[in-house]
DNA sequence: CATTTATTTCTGTAATTTCCGAAATTAATA
DNA sequence: TATTAATTTCGGAAATTACAGAAATAAATG
């Protein structure tokens, strides 16, 4: 028995869904991923296609959407040969697996793209300075957050949540940043 | 005459529209974000109709998102009564304002609806321990990355930066964390 | 105050995206 | 290897979203 019979639950996957099409996620997928993390068991894609009435071909893509993303895994229960699908459980470590993902798809391919623009104009004094300049500033803006995310990323989990705790606090380490605000 | 004249900087504009399409912002947005972002003077609403071949319609409703996100703001020009538009060129300014229009449109309201959820459930002995669990997880989460966020926000821009050439160097700062990774 | 010009709102259409159902493929069991 | 069941791929229908053009509103100048 699902937890689509809980009403909080329906209302859970429903506005999950809802945020994901904001954000450029597929509706179904993130649908069926509010489902999932509800779910105390593995669920199967028929399973799935039942609970949220969607189409068996739609689910089998979303479920390889989100085993994509790494934040869904399949499984297998004894007695049972169909695929069976969990959601990752630590929010912390699907938070990251999301972010890596997009970055991958989304964010490397930008860098990529203005690192050749700018490479490609560099010197032409037929190209106004200031485009030149506006677009090198912005492959580099994109790099240098990307180069810090990728520092960041390395760290272990708990020394992040230690830092994410600390909040405005690591700004004490920062030489010469006595006064709090902007 | 326009940015729109070298191809680099169409390309730069095309590409633009593209991203944010994955994002959830409308292309004509982000397109006219790019082109404003490369222009080195304030444009009226006629130059980038056909600069980009938009409708008037458009290219007004664009704009006032763009008010919206504080990238883009109204300028006048001497002896032109017309409404001109400028971006705003700082990156990091214009990542930040960005950010926290997102926030404010995409997040504060699911923090709400999750801390909604949680409230009606607590005590509900008739749903499952887990989904109340998860959703308050979740709830918790996000609220807790979202004040990590508004924490950091109120820092010096000056003092971000600083922090974020530091990478993973500010690891050091936390008490027990000597092992680098994972 | 009338006229011109700029801007916004509204509505129908075009384009894109999502999603279903059928067909094809793959895997598992006997 | 044949049979059955599970899964994926594919083409087109349905729904959503973006967009252009017309109409309405607002602002500015003489």
């Amino acid at each position: 028995m699902s937890v689509t019979r809980i009403p909080e639950a329906q209302e859970y996957i429903l506005h999950w869904g809802e945020m994901g099409s904001h954000w450029g996620v597929n509706r179904s997928v993130s649908q069926i991923h509010a489902l999932l993390y509800l779910s105390d068991r593995p669920l199967h894609a028929e399973e799935i296609c039942e609970s949220l009435s969607l189409a068996r071909s739609n689910v089998s893509t979303a479920l390889k959407e989100l085993q994509g993303y790494n934040i869904v895994r399949r499984t297998h229960v004894v007695g049972d040969r169909r695929d069976h699908f969990v959601a990752e459980l630590d929010l912390w470590d699907m938070f990251m697996a999301i972010v890596a993902e997009r970055k991958r798809r989304e964010i490397d391919p930008i860098i990529a793209r203005l690192g050749e623009l700018s490479e490609r104009m560099a010197g032409r004094e037929e190209i106004p300075g200031h485009v030149r300049q506006r677009i090198g500033r912005m492959h580099e803006f994109i790099s240098t957050l990307t180069g810090w995310y990728l520092q960041v990323r390395g760290l272990k989990k708990s020394t992040l949540i230690a830092l994410m705790k600390l909040g405005s606090k690591v700004a004490r380490f920062v030489p010469g940043s006595s006064t709090p605000n902007n």
